[in-house]
RNA sequence: GCGGACGUGGCGAAACCGGUAGACGCAAGGGACUUAAAAUCCCUCGGCCUUUCGGCUGUGCGGGUUCGACUCCCGCCGUCCGCACCA
């Protein structure tokens, strides 16, 4: 009988009905047995799901099923990241309300995940736009303000004074904003802050505890939260050089980091929002446009930095502190910032890239103070290329000699001891380039602050049994600026304390709070009457395996990690760390197609025709040709997309996760092709057939383990065991490529072994291998194409569900050999293999590996210097 | 600009702690089955040389360490990602 064809689509929703009504992957908190918690990145609704997703949740699910199979207990939700601004954005084009927008899209993408048949346990789903979950968030942050976490002040932003709207630095497109076109402002505004740095420290030395992180994120949270030791100095201000009517101070702070340098000073700098700057630029228009146009840069740092070092020479003189007859010009710099150290520094040109590259420019001169060890004092010069390692001390007065390091000290102690206006003119600084976490968005769909502006009684909290303050449903977003603002009643409320007309906050929170303890509310969903219940969060927290794209690998861990200690300090967790173990997946890839005069098409109407020349492409309709572009991240503007509904339609959600799996290492790119598809395709009509014919060969009831096996059903045997062994490894090193590699060995060694089969009744021994075997085949594929396994798993005649079968046991003594083949190299270059018995010891090795023909003829009669054995590996000949 | 990664056949890749480079898959070519197509199965497949046996060469480029280097070290080149209001 010729097995038919596998139906993926009637199978797949047959099983996904079956989970459902079983409830075979929801999660009790009362269960007993070990847990483990395998958590992805949630989604933001955007519409519809990608093939990013795809991959990131194809990954987390073959973890959670695995995992569950080996006896665990397995919490494995998902939920929306469901504030944001594309919701509004979408309200102003298509006049939807971004409630309805969003949910309408969180309706979509469910049924979309749902189709792909993830172990996900829907009952604990959350959204972080339902009031259920923000009421919480506004609490913890009433927690956090009792707490002392929450700080207000002023910070910088783009202002678009068109669309009366701040903008995020993405849409500042060339100084300009992109909506409106106007030409941005930076503003200052009064917001609300997290004090993310008061756990810089605790941050940067838990890095050492997550072992379980890739090195790349910690190496990028290390540099971000960028601690560095240095030295805060005051410079003197020349009176005499100050233009009249500027309102100069007597003197000005800096930090540098390089105090050693100090003697090849040549300048000091300060931001263009620098007090300095402003009070010099009062008498100077040419200054004030300067600092008009630095600010037009925006209030990216990339943009700041990419920019040409520009400086305005401000006329102000500074006097050096170990020399009072010289003289600093002060200079407005585009490349400093405010927001790090003081906003000050002092320029050495010889040793820092960025201020030799501004010296350049301005012409001040050069003088080197560290030598490198291997130049000559006399003669060593700088140019273009900054010197920035250890040496010596030159040119540096009582520092000649000394290390940088010898110097910094020195300058350090020297300067702690000189007066400056009745204080020590320079101070250890230890300093951190993390920023407190600005989260006030001027945005109406985001979580309300909880504050109430009093006139009297100042920033009134909002009272606990207040909680929660609602989001207005009516709103308009036919004006600019903050719908929330202009609402006519929203804001008016009375004062909690006082009783007289107050204004609520209309500031919402940055959506990253909302992604901050998501994670953490998981764990117990439903609970109305706090954030999180203590008992059962610290039970499953931390979360084992965290999975999602590298680009959060920064903001949104590093906020999460200051969040759970936050949570802490208030009592809504027991731990400081939110994730154990962390995964970062690389993104999904296509091919760009594009036509003669530009026009990006997308994939699904391209036809690809190859032969020996090569790939062409062509237009589906009409016939066109059509040219291939380079590889790049799927993206709506270049079209290269690819949907997943119709991937799933087409192959079948198993095929799309196996694909997703199989070629590329997890961590890198994927390039999705839709030859890759068919090969996945057919991989799965291929285990389809091969479990058919296993089931015909063993043919109803199974044989009971046999005392003895023939070679052939051993081979099987090991086959089946070895590959299970390697896909166990495999899944706990999330090596889903390699993996797959390995369940495809088992495939053809079983084919093959089916092919080999000539007689129909067939003996014990060899049926009892194929069933094992067989069985072992479905289980290792069962996490990655589980409808398909399922079905696998019932032609084999199971009454069960694989989703709820235990994993098989691996016996390792059938994968240990007596004999192995190792081989053998004369001066490194392999020549030959040999077969010996696994234990056989070092000298056995050597004759049996010197008496090969071919490693003899190699030889050729020269001296053998050296014979290398390492033991099970390789034998080395050295002549 | 600063920070982080990556680079191996026609393509995606594998190679465990420095020990057989190219497992596994895709594409391609040849063959079997078929009236034909699809599906399926078998064979070949880094490059150069050789009738065969086999030999040489080869992991972005240039050096180095080592009996032995994709792997370690130094110096380049190229590509990608993040940079604080996108999520």
């Amino acid at each position: 009988m010729r097995p038919e064809r596998y139906n993926a689509r009637e199978a797949e929703q047959k099983w996904q009905k079956i989970w459902a009504e079983r409830g075979t992957f929801t999660t009790r908190n009362d269960d007993p047995r070990p847990h483990y918690y395998v958590l992805e990145m949630f989604p933001y609704p955007s519409g519809r799901i990608h093939m990013g997703h795809v991959r990131n949740y194809a990954m987390g699910d073959v973890v959670a099923r695995y995992k569950r199979a080996r006896g665990f207990n397995v919490l494995h939700p998902m939920g929306w990241d469901a504030f944001g601004l594309p919701a509004e954005n979408a309200a102003m084009q298509s006049k939807l309300h971004p409630a309805k927008w969003t949910y309408a899209n969180i309706d979509t993408m469910r049924a979309q995940l749902q189709s792909m048949g993830l172990s996900l346990d829907w009952s604990r789903e959350v959204a972080t736009c339902d009031v259920s979950y923000y009421k919480h968030q506004q609490k913890l942050f009433l927690d956090f303000l009792a707490a002392g976490l929450v700080a207000r002040k002023k910070s910088k932003v783009n202002w678009d004074p068109v669309d009366q709207t701040v903008l995020a630095n993405e849409q500042v497109i060339d100084g300009r904003g992109w909506r409106s076109g106007a030409v941005v402002e930076q503003r200052d505004l009064t917001q609300w802050f997290f004090k993310i740095t008061d756990y810089a420290e605790d941050l940067l030395n838990a890095l050492d505890t997550l072992d379980r992180w890739p090195e790349k994120v910690r190496l990028m949270q290390h540099n971000w939260i960028g601690k560095s030791e240095g030295l805060l100095v005051r410079f003197a201000v020349d009176r005499a050089s100050v233009p009249k009517g500027v309102e100069a101070a007597d003197e000005y702070e800096i930090y540098t980091t390089r105090p050693d340098t100090l003697f090849g000073a040549k300048f000091m700098a300060v931001a263009p929002d620098h007090p300095l700057a402003a009070a010099a630029a009062a008498r100077d228009q040419k200054l004030a446009a300067f600092i008009e146009e630095c600010k037009r840069i925006g209030t990216s740092i990339a943009a700041i930095e990419t920019a040409e070092k520009k400086g305005y020479d401000t006329g102000i003189k500074v006097v050096h502190p170990f020399d009072p007859n010289w003289r600093l010009p002060v200079y407005v710099a585009n490349f400093v910032l405010m927001e790090y150290g003081t906003g000050a520094i002092f320029g050495c040109p010889a040793h820092d890239q960025r201020d030799l590259d501004f010296v350049n420019a301005y012409v001040l001169g050069v003088t080197p103070v560290v030598c490198p060890p291997d130049a000559d004092p006399a003669t060593f010069t700088v140019t273009d290329k900054a010197y920035d390692g250890d040496g010596r001390m030159i040119n540096s007065r009582f520092l000649d000699g000394m290390t940088p390091k010898e110097a910094f000290d020195e300058v350090a102690r020297r300067l702690a001891a000189q007066m400056l206006h009745g204080r020590p003119q320079g101070k250890r600084q230890v300093n951190y380039k993390l920023r407190d976490w600005g989260i006030s968005r001027q945005r109406y769909w985001g979580c309300p602050i909880p504050i109430i502006h009093c006139e009297a009684c100042g920033a009134v909290p909002v009272p606990e049994k207040d909680l929660p303050v609602e989001l207005p449903a009516d709103v308009s977003f036919d004006a600019p600026g903050n719908p929330l603002d202009r609402h006519p009643t929203w804001k008016h409320v009375a004062c909690p304390s006082c009783g007289r007309p107050a204004r609520r906050e209309t500031d919402t929170m940055d959506t990253f709070v909302d992604s901050s303890w998501y994670f953490a509310r998981f764990t117990d969903p439903k609970n109305e009457r706090a954030p999180t219940t203590p008992a059962i969060v610290n039970r499953w927290m931390p979360v084992d395996l965290y999975i999602g794209g590298v680009e959060h690998a920064i903001l949104h861990l590093l906020y999460s990690r200051f969040f759970v200690r936050a949570m802490r300090r208030c009592g809504h967790i027991g731990m400081d760390e939110p994730f154990a173990g962390m995964f970062t997946q690389g993104m999904v890839v296509h091919e760009t197609y594009r036509t003669r005069n530009g026009e990006w098409i997308a994939p699904a109407d391209v036809k690809i025709e190859s032969g020996p020349e090569g790939r062409k492409a062509f237009l589906i309709d009409g016939g066109a040709p059509i040219e291939i572009g380079p590889i790049e991240k799927m993206s709506k503007s270049k079209r290269n997309t690819v949907d997943p509904d119709d991937i799933i339609q087409t192959y079948g959600a198993d095929t799309a996760r196996w694909f997703m799996l199989s070629d590329s290492p997890p961590d890198r790119d994927v390039i999705w092709s839709e030859a890759g598809v068919q090969g996945a395709g057919r991989q799965a009509q291929r285990l389809w057939r091969l479990a058919c014919e296993i089931e015909r060969i063993v043919g109803g009831a199974r044989p009971a383990m046999p005392a003895a096996f023939s070679e052939k059903a051993l081979e099987i045997r090991r086959a089946a065991h070895g590959a299970l062994a390697r896909v166990e490894d495999d899944i706990e090193k999330l090596r889903f490529n390699v993996c797959i590699a390995a369940i495809y060995e088992l495939g053809n060694a079983l084919a093959a072994a089916v092919g080999a089969i000539d007689a129909t009744p067939v003996a014990d021994d060899l049926r009892f291998a194929f069933a094992e075997a067989g069985d072992i085949l479905v289980q290792l594929f069962a996490p990655m194409m589980p409808h398909l396994a399922e079905e696998c798993w019932e032609v084999l005649g199971h009454d069960g569900l694989v989703s709820e079968a235990p994993w098989p046991v691996c016996d390792r003594e059938l994968i240990v050999t007596d004999t192995i083949t190792i081989p053998v190299q004369v001066n490194g270059r392999k020549c030959a293999d040999l077969t010996i018995e696994r234990d056989a010891d070092e000298e056995a090795v050597k004759a049996a590996a010197l008496a090969l023909d071919a490693v003899r003829r190699r030889i050729d009669n020269k001296p053998v210097k050296k014979v290398i054995v390492v033991p099970q590996r390789i034998v080395n000949v050295v002549v």
